[in-house]
RNA sequence: GUGAGUGUAGCUCAGUCGGAUAGAGCACUGGGUUGUGGCCCCAGUGGUCGAGGGUUCGAGUCCCUUCACUCACCCCA
């Protein structure tokens, strides 16, 4: 094999399509339901968007971005995530004179130079929503209504939805100094890499799989006991407008985020058919966000699904693909012209034909029919045909029925589409 | 970036203690039926044994190096 995909980098074949396709065209209708509009961004953004919109000490902008220089020398990033771009947009064109509430989506492939495992991919595809311009707590359980919405519309169940507050800028300081006091006296317990965390991002030690930091962070102090009044009465009302839709949620005091604009509500929904990497979708509010980028103050929230991982868990008995409608098997010369002239009518009649290209044995023909899964086919026999007719056999039932060549586009029609 | 595991046909795998021309099933092509699919039967195509080096009379098998893939860590969707 001469030339191969690069790590981490994949194609999605004929045979995944129809999953793929399923999913984005379910997005599109939750989400346009839901009064949320699509919106396209480039793949390429200037470096500095995502160093100053995700956060600098990030490990996403540390070490995991594709970045390199333009032949003008313009340090371009191929975008790690959409919220910053989208951001972007609403800022750059003035969103918010039309109206202050932007309702967007994207779906689209991510790049992060990891290394790829399951469910993590170089080039991976996120299907992402964000509402701009409300800073009010019902945003935060729609959205979050919708995700849930939409994830059972494709079919998923036995989810867990994981919810917790992040505080904001006046409070989670003064949290990072609480639980940062509780764990230095325990710092003995911690591992290598949670004794750095301990400095650099002590709330990062709740990831920690290592028994020994779990035991010292066991009774450390919660993030939500840290809150201030503002945080905690919205974080209050995001609980109660999902009461009053009827959804559950598990509150999670120990989920953190990884990015750094993450204000108060935090959300993930997880899954633990996924492996390791279990969190099907993400998201929160990030009220800090379009200050870093832009001066403008305006609140935000919004998740990103990893599409990868949502198709991994789709029903297994669903059928995606399409089959032919029809086969035309023609033995003889004489009949393939007319195979192939019929097959064009049908195509544009909106019926899936195929038909033989290598003047095959009518045996070999009938083979790839049945392969194809063609539920129907149409045999052009030399002798019928000079009598103007031809055998039309119904694979699943064996039935076959002899008909003139004029009625063949109708009777197929009424077959396939049913009237 | 770190760790572990795996690399033999398109796919899933077998290959004994280092021994002769590297095998099976599935898939693919053709035939058994001169014009009828699936099941069955027969035949055929298909291999740099991941790559390079070493040990040996002899390497798919042992050793070294390297590459790729997979899973996990870090972190995230």
């Amino acid at each position: 094999m001469a030339i191969t995909a690069i790590r981490g980098f994949n194609d999605i074949l004929p045979s995944e399509i129809g999953k793929w396709q399923f999913v984005e065209k379910m997005a599109r209708e939750v989400f346009e339901n839901f009064g949320f509009s699509e919106i396209r961004i480039p793949v390429l953004e200037r470096t500095e968007l995502f160093a100053r919109g995700i956060g600098e000490a990030t490990d996403i902008v540390e070490k995991e971005m594709y970045t390199f220089a333009d032949k003008s020398g313009n340090s371009l990033t191929l975008r790690p995530e959409a919220t910053a771009s989208m951001a972007r947009a609403y800022l750059e064109h003035q969103l918010y004179t039309f109206d202050p509430v932007a309702k967007l989506y994207f779906i689209g492939p991510m790049f992060r130079y990891e290394r790829p495992q399951k469910g993590r991919y170089r080039q991976f595809y996120q299907i992402d929503a964000e509402v701009f311009g409300v800073g009010n707590p019902v945003v935060d359980a729609e959205v979050i209504l919708m995700l849930i919405h939409f994830l059972r519309r494709v079919g998923l169940e036995k989810l867990e939805l994981q919810l917790n507050s992040l505080g904001c800028r006046s409070c989670r300081p003064r949290y990072k100094e609480g639980l940062k006091a509780d764990l230095d006296e325990k710092s003995f317990q911690l591992c290598e890499d949670c004794q750095r965390r301990l400095q650099s991002n002590p709330l990062r030690i709740f990831d920690c799989k290592v028994q020994t930091c779990q035991d010292a962070i066991a009774d450390a102090p919660k993030v939500i006991d840290f809150i201030c009044d503002e945080c905690a009465s919205h974080f209050d009302k995001v609980k109660e407008y999902l009461g009053i839709a009827g959804l559950d949620y598990h509150l999670t005091p120990r989920m953190v985020r990884g990015l750094d604009y993450y204000t108060r509500t935090a959300f993930e929904v997880v899954s633990y058919d996924l492996g390791s990497q279990n969190a099907v979708t993400g998201g929160g509010r990030y009220d800090n966000l379009f200050q870093e980028i832009g001066g403008l103050d305006v609140p935000g929230i919004g998740f990103a699904i990893g599409m990868e991982r949502l198709i991994s868990l789709l029903p297994k008995d669903r059928e995606f693909i399409q089959y032919p409608h029809l086969f035309i098997a023609s033995p003889g010369k004489e009949t393939h012209r007319e195979a192939y002239r019929l097959a064009n009518q049908l195509h544009v009649e909106g019926i899936r034909a195929e038909f033989d290209y290598e003047g095959k044995s009518l045996k070999s023909q009938m083979r790839r029919a049945d392969k194809l899964k063609a539920r129907y086919v149409l045999i052009l026999g030399e002798e019928e045909l000079k009598k103007g007719r031809a055998v039309l056999r119904d694979m699943q039932d064996k039935s076959q029925q002899e008909l003139p060549m004029p009625d063949i586009v109708e009777t197929l029609k009424r077959k396939v589409f049913g009237h």
